[in-house]
DNA sequence: TTGTAGGCGTTATCAA
DNA sequence: TTGATAACGCCTACAA
């Protein structure tokens, strides 16, 4: 270490960049001053050997340029970064047996947290690989989760999907609608999965056919395609509910530029999530908001008392949902 | 360590990780297999120790959620984890005071190289505080570049702007454009600058009157709002040539639902990155593609041999541009 | 091919 | 408030 040799001892260098440490004012400010001259940084890496910290959360996202998750990557990250914490960004594909290997090679960097956005990645299996890392997990209420998962081993972020949800059923329904479609996300996503089957349940509890099921990925092209092909050789809707926004907007795009039908007057279209092109005026996109700030606040608290209190009891943070209305009903 | 607790001794267990060592194979096996069962990894910390080698790439980004940005960034994870790197992800705001701070901070966890996507972190800047890794500079080649970043120190990424934009103008022009504006990105944008400057001299070789400023930066709500002003307050124009596809997309929706004015009809526009949304039906945008896919390989091709040999002279790699043609032109 | 010894930079512990 | 010492987990010599 440099610091040493321009002037005394060893651990008081360790000492000047420890805040707890007791150490004498003017003797720490005369090391981090002649620390800066040297540009000297403490080493993370020996650090974290010690101390068993590594300031390390690792993110996992299954595709970093989707809008919803790179303002959500967007807002994480900040919010780690003012916390102290550096964002260890890894991206996994839909294929489930890359992720083992992906999870022991993340292990290695001993991450104080993982975060998997990643709806493959089972909480258990993180737990499993992943032995300091304590998992969180996101979950929707309404949802069946096997015991296991749901055991109080963990802590939950849950989402409250059925406040914007029933809003917006009630507000297309309130403008006319009758016959809705739910354009799904991946089928194997937990979040389409809880967002169809409330769709399902509030639209009975209004006396109101179930849903007519058009197939999506969350991806623009194939809700696109399937809309089109809903209309062309299914049965016609008059109102689409969107898994998320950029399905919807792809819902809206094949209405408007393919079928001549207009949004809203023939079909109502309402999405999920909010994200901000969803204000960009060729949609003005009515959308069901997950409050990103919100839901960020809530994922920190829950990492860092974690992280301070590795033992404490399971804890369960909740958010809620609402109804952004723009101009894609009425 | 408990590998070898488990059956054999201490360095076995290193060098059954390491590739290169040498062991027999059935020990090795053995020994991965032990490994496996008890959930080891090897510690990437206490291994960058010893070998000076992080597997850490910094990556440090204005704002994640554009979708450049987030484009870019997915394209880069993807490559560098197939490289063995994890990304270590950090995030800046436009005040350049925060930067020296971020950049202290990002040393100490020792990152192999560290890409800046933050215009505001100057190379130099970047070689002063981080003395391990050694910067790329991403420049343009019409720029003026001071003598100290030009040094042959640092390898370059050059973006060939002039091609693409040619054809745009070309393209412009050929349908009858004879106004132009250039709606620029945030004025301290080497990228906003150097397209400016390029599209000001296309003007002029093509005998055109240089093109009228419009001042955004780079983000939706900005672009329309100026756009707006432009038409209201200042002269029209009948082509309008954008920094980036975001801004475009401002500048088309303020034209269309705004100033009820058709695109490409009575103004031509044209946008600059080709992202993703850039297809979506409603904007259909005929925008100057920067190559993601060709900008990562080359990024990664110097990453990879300036760390395999440091002291080898500098290289500059180079991208072209080329003109998409879709639908807001004609 | 295998094992032993030393050290990477830091902090926790303990003694002064 | 300070300093010496040990330890974190790993790898690179060197020796067997």
């Amino acid at each position: 270490m440099v610091a040493r040799t321009a002037n005394v001892s060893r651990v008081a260098v360790s000492r000047a960049f420890n805040p707890h440490a007791s150490i004498k004012p003017e003797k720490r400010d005369l090391i981090l001053k002649v620390a800066q001259e040297l540009n000297y940084t403490p080493d993370m890496a020996a650090r974290s050997m010690v101390t068993g910290r590594s300031h390390l959360v690792g993110i996992i996202v299954p595709d970093v340029s989707g809008p919803w998750e790179s303002q959500e990557l967007d807002a994480m990250t900040t919010a780690l970064q003012a916390e102290g914490f550096a964002t260890l960004l890894f991206r996994t594909r839909d294929d489930l047996s890359l992720d083992e290997t992906l999870l022991t090679y993340m292990k290695g960097f001993n991450p104080d947290s993982v975060i998997a956005y990643a709806e493959n990645v089972r909480p258990t299996t993180l737990a499993r690989v992943l032995d300091r890392a304590v998992p969180i997990y996101i979950g929707y209420p309404d949802e069946e989760v096997s015991e296991e998962e749901a055991a109080p081993l963990f802590d939950r972020l849950d989402v409250l999907q059925r406040d914007g949800i029933e809003q917006a059923v009630a507000l297309m329904q309130g403008y006319g609608a009758r016959r809705f479609a739910f354009l799904a996300g991946k089928t194997n996503s937990l979040a389409t999965q809880s967002r169809g089957r409330m769709v399902r349940k509030i639209l009975a509890e209004r006396g109101l056919p179930p849903p007519i099921l058009i197939q999506g990925d969350y991806m623009y092209d194939t809700a696109y395609r399937e809309t089109l092909n809903q209309f062309r050789l299914g049965e016609p809707v008059d109102a689409i509910f969107a898994a998320n926004d950029v399905g919807a907007f792809g819902a809206i795009d094949a209405l408007r530029t393919e079928l001549g039908l207009r949004v809203p007057q023939d079909v109502k279209v309402v999405g999920f999530d909010d994200i901000h092109q969803s204000h960009w005026k060729s949609y003005n996109l009515t959308t069901v908001k997950l409050d990103l700030t919100e839901r960020t606040q809530a994922l920190l608290r829950l990492i860092l008392r974690r992280l301070k209190n590795p033992t404490s009891p399971s804890l369960t943070e909740t958010v809620s949902t609402r109804l952004v209305v723009r101009g894609t009903v009425g």
